[in-house]
RNA sequence: GGGGGGUUUCCCGAGUGGCCAAAGGGGUCAGACUGUAAAUCUGAUGGCAAUGCCUUCAAAGGUUCGAAUCCUUUACCCCCCA
């Protein structure tokens, strides 16, 4: 394996399962556990470059699926791949396109083979192998390439949640072997629902295969929050204990807490800029929305010592931005909310090295529960 | 002076005898959003002690079992001819 992505753990916490560890790709370090802002068509919603880092992400992701449809992947070589064509100078990740299977279950078809989409925009057919969702991976030049996998709605029927995770677990490997850039690490997916045994399994037959990272993917993809953490309980242990381990697609401000306490290092999420440009705001007494009548006349910033610029307004500005339908005030909330996750993780790191996780949770639920 | 058209629930605007508390927009209010087809979507929006009752379609009066819808008068607005 590449020094390139050198994993490295620098401490535990004694009360659960958390880590505190930094992965090193050919773009920068990460400090994990870390929060990585969701940019699918090569843009995080909303937020420039320099505000964006601004907030403390230092990875963020791009979608393989929305950029082959548009502008499509020699468009992004010729203007001298994802980071330069983006100018994020940081690490990057894509995504393969296997959520798009779900998420536009509509226009997308599995075989054993391969997706075929039926493009959103034009009815253009994509078809996106195992091996071709590698190549448009390294064609774009993300840090981090995921493998193609094989997403399903939850709840479904076991003999559909279990040929999807073997089908992912058969394409991870088409992958693996399709892979020729040292560069860019490939990730592996475990799937299986909430079906643990399976999951166990998945986890266990990807972990043979040695990939640089681990995900988990198929969560909040319809099931309960309790179902996630219940399926996170048995996958992590399961997963390597000396690598990265992803939660894809995950989540709210709980959800990342709950992930972090059962060893997860990597989360990315729509949550944050999605709820930003519709007008809800995070803060440690739980989200405000920024539209209801109650904030027309309320002077104070969205929370207190937050730096962001949003919190140099008050909230009756950002109200008044949203009902006049200003497009700062979706920027406004989207780089406020970054900013709020990305404290969040920070202060997560912190509790971890001071071996003080459990303590940390407890008072971010108590706050969000308005307690 | 003569002729014609109009006035609808916060706004615009449909509705020409019962199925009308009244379409559809907008606005407002509330909710949702988890690897982004999302600056999107959903619901509510006359009042109330609310499976019902009361008040409303410029105003007043009338016809009718029944009127936003038909008739009369009044007020205001628009257009055409003098």
């Amino acid at each position: 394996m590449s020094q390139e992505f050198r994993f490295q753990l620098h401490c535990a916490d004694q009360s659960c399962s958390a880590r505190r560890a930094t992965f090193f790709t050919p773009h920068g370090p990460v400090e994990t556990p870390a929060f990585m802002p969701v940019g699918t068509q090569g843009t995080v919603k909303g937020i420039e470059l320099d505000r964006l880092r601004e907030t403390g992400a230092h990875m963020i992701l791009a979608n393989t699926y929305h950029l082959a449809t548009r502008p499509g992947e020699e468009t992004v070589v010729a203007l001298g791949g994802l980071h330069k064509f983006t100018g994020w100078e940081g690490p990057i990740l894509t995504d393969s396109g296997g959520f798009q299977l779900y998420s536009l279950a509509n226009c997308a078809k599995a075989t054993e083979d391969e997706v075929r989409f039926r493009s959103h925009i034009d009815g253009r057919l994509l078809a996106l192998s195992p091996e071709r969702a590698v190549a448009i991976q390294e064609a774009l030049g993300s840090d981090v390439a995921m493998v193609l996998d094989h997403v399903v709605a939850l709840p479904n029927k076991p003999e559909k949640v279990r040929d999807a995770c073997e089908r992912t677990i058969r394409w991870a490997a088409r992958c693996q072997k399709a892979a020729t850039r040292r560069d860019q690490a490939l990730f592996a997916i475990v799937q299986g629902g909430l079906d643990l045994e399976l999951r166990v399994e998945c986890a266990r037959q990807l972990a043979e295969m040695d990939f640089i990272g681990y995900a988990v993917g198929g969560l909040s993809v319809g099931e309960e929050p309790v179902e996630m953490y219940k399926t996170l309980d048995a996958v992590c242990p399961a997963m390597p204990y000396e690598k990265p381990r992803y939660l894809m697609g995950v989540g709210r401000p709980i959800d990342l807490l709950e992930g972090v306490r059962r060893g997860i290092d990597l989360f990315d999420c729509v949550m944050p800029t999605r709820n930003g440009r519709n007008a809800s705001a995070f803060t440690d007494a739980g989200p405000l929305r920024l539209r209801n009548k109650q904030f027309t006349r309320d002077d104070r910033p969205i929370e207190e010592h937050c730096p962001c610029p949003a919190c140099r307004r008050s909230r009756g500005y950002i109200r008044h931005l949203f009902m006049a339908k200003e497009m700062l005030g979706p920027m406004l909330l989207a780089v406020h909310n970054i900013t709020y996750y990305q404290r969040l993780m920070r202060d997560a790191r912190a509790a971890i090295e001071t071996n003080s996780f459990m303590e940390f949770y407890a008072r971010r639920v108590a706050g969000w529960a308005g307690a």
